[in-house]
DNA sequence: TCAAATTACTACAACGTTATAGTTACTTTA
DNA sequence: TAAAGTAACTATAACGTTGTAGTAATTTGA
């Protein structure tokens, strides 16, 4: 906070005015003469006049700020997501207040109730894992229905009434398994989370309508859930040798889909561990379209999600519904950002 | 922003006592009796009173927000380093106001200047490579100057005088590279950005001193300088043919060290193709422990710079600084943030 | 020539909060 | 029993802004 920042107030004093006829004057204000305006605005210029924010925010009850709340900062789709929220609010005059849930259901409602307390016009928000596990949603409900617009978008809930943004997982994981059929792939390996990461559901689903469209018979022995909220280093590592197991009891996989870059990496090593060659034995593909996918080697066939897209976009809407004085008749709006697959090396 | 929320006015109102009573009774003031007192707290707590932090903000001319002005949000380091700064933020009460300078001058000083209106308290900045590059910190020390703190981290200058966090870029790359040495690779292939870019150059420097203090002489046709600021599809693509040219030429080469995980990944690329085996042939190491470094096959040892601490002592440093009323007196304090090496598959 | 209109300002309230300075009414104290 | 003290409140100003309403002084019009 300028300690010694210049007010209206203080231009007042010094030019021996009224306060009005400053806030007026630098208003280009038809009530003030030429002349005073002129005077005046000429002082605030040269003493670097800057209106206090938050007096305005005070006085008009915006603040022009969002928050965005997420799962996790560290992650490459949500720092997209981030960007393009960005991208959008600056362009509208929007600042960004950013926390974390770190997954956590407590920290998820702490957060939206202390940015509520009137430091936001309005929110962007990805479920944590363990808001979606205990699907308790009034702290969500509760923000909305005092008349804080949310956004959802990519962890969302049905029982949820507000705007979303959503990728179109099952479509996604259904077009990178089709892509594994199309080269001629048909044992095609699933790495997939339990059920209740609902993307990771929504993605098991895409591949199971992909075999299926294509008359290939679903094997469970091809379907490994694991535990989707464990990124240790011991994880991944008895990943591998799940994924290894796997390979030297079905020698027929010549296919793999994995929910995510993460472990489509893990496979890679595998393979590597195994002699297999890629694309040539095992062709792979995953979900997320991160530095894994692009710098591994080879790199990877993966689905882009469009991360900077999904923040556009939920940053626009955000904006449109707060700035619309009655938002409360705009009905809410479902949007689906579609994913395109990038063919890389592993296909 | 609550529409219908609820103010000391109104519970004032409708208790029928003055505001000045209601301040005095929710902050268990003795001025207050104790009938009154809990009559006013209990119908606070049913209508879920909550104080308005803007209101406060101005009273208090403490809005208790930091910004965070970096030049990349999607970025592996960058991200770490805001995960730590949330932490220590959280803890004390402060939020977080994010925006991206985008590697631009302009930006930055743009972002510095609307956050600057009462919006922060003080900022924590790393400065993008256009401002590096103009050697122009005028917004920097003018915001300084106006008494609003910044901490600068990882990207700093000699010029502007703040409290600094930073890494100890040349001990990192003295460690790798000696690491390398050790490993009895002494041809060593470096790839790293042009000088403007300080934190190449840095590493450059330590990478300089390893082979001097091992006695090895300086070779410049093992030394690959690129642009640091090019990070297309078709960059990387050239930087492969860079690489393999540069093996091509220098069939001794049995070590890289490569100033980011990046251009590791390329790096792994490149040996891939030329058939020789990591790390019986060539070992390599890399600064940045990301999850390129994590996920590749084999994985690579690399620098860890531990971004979330860098955050967390910033954030720290900003606060204590920002909370003492007279902060002038502080004098500043530059922290090193130690790396160490996480040796992997590499080496 | 005097009411009406216009010009160029200022005062005030409000946004929500808190600290300081009153103001009652009642209770001590000498 | 009157001065002093205390308990339990209320009023006011201030943080920085803006919009509405008000007020002089001057100019216009018939």
């Amino acid at each position: 906070m300028l300690r010694n920042s210049i007010t209206l107030k203080k231009i007042a004093i010094k030019l021996n005015v009224s306060i009005s006829t400053v806030s007026k004057a630098l208003k280009d204000s038809h009530e003030i003469s030429a002349d005073t305006r002129e005077k005046i605005k000429a002082y605030a210029r040269i003493n670097g006049y800057r209106p206090n924010s938050i007096a305005l925010s005070l006085k008009n009850q915006k603040t022009k700020t969002i928050g965005i709340i997420i799962p996790d900062i560290v992650n490459d789709t949500f720092s997209k997501v981030i960007e393009g929220v960005d991208q959008i609010a600056k362009k509208k005059g929007y600042n960004i207040m950013i926390s974390s849930s770190n997954e956590s259901l407590e920290k998820e409602a702490y957060n939206l109730k202390t940015l509520s307390d009137s430091q936001t016009d309005g929110f962007i928000l990805s479920l944590s894992k363990e808001t979606m596990l205990n699907k308790n949603y009034n702290h969500i409900n509760y923000t909305i229905k005092s008349g804080i617009p949310i956004v959802l978008f990519d962890r969302v809930s049905d029982d949820i009434d507000c705007d979303k943004v959503i990728v179109d997982d099952v479509k996604g994981a259904y077009d990178a398994t089709n892509l594994l059929i199309q080269k001629g792939k048909k044992n095609i390996l699933l790495i997939t989370t339990e059920d209740h990461i609902i993307v990771g559901k929504l993605r098991t689903q895409g591949y199971e309508r992909a075999l299926k469209n294509n008359d290939i018979k679903l094997d469970q022995a091809l379907i490994l859930k694991v535990d989707g909220d464990d990124r240790s280093e011991k994880f991944f590592f008895n990943l591998e040798k799940l994924i290894l197991n796997t390979f030297k009891n079905n020698s027929q996989i010549n296919g793999v889909f994995a929910v995510n870059d993460e472990y489509a990496g893990i496979v890679l090593r595998a393979l590597k561990k195994l002699n297999l060659s890629i694309p040539q034995d095992v062709s792979v593909v995953c979900f997320t379209d991160g530095v894994i996918s692009r710098f591994s080697s080879p790199s990877i066939t993966a689905v882009r999600q469009h991360g900077i897209e999904i923040g556009r976009n939920s940053a626009t809407k955000l904006i449109e519904r707060i700035e619309n004085d009655d938002n409360h008749n705009l009905p809410y709006r479902v949007d689906v950002i579609s994913t395109i697959i990038i063919e890389r090396e592993s296909t």
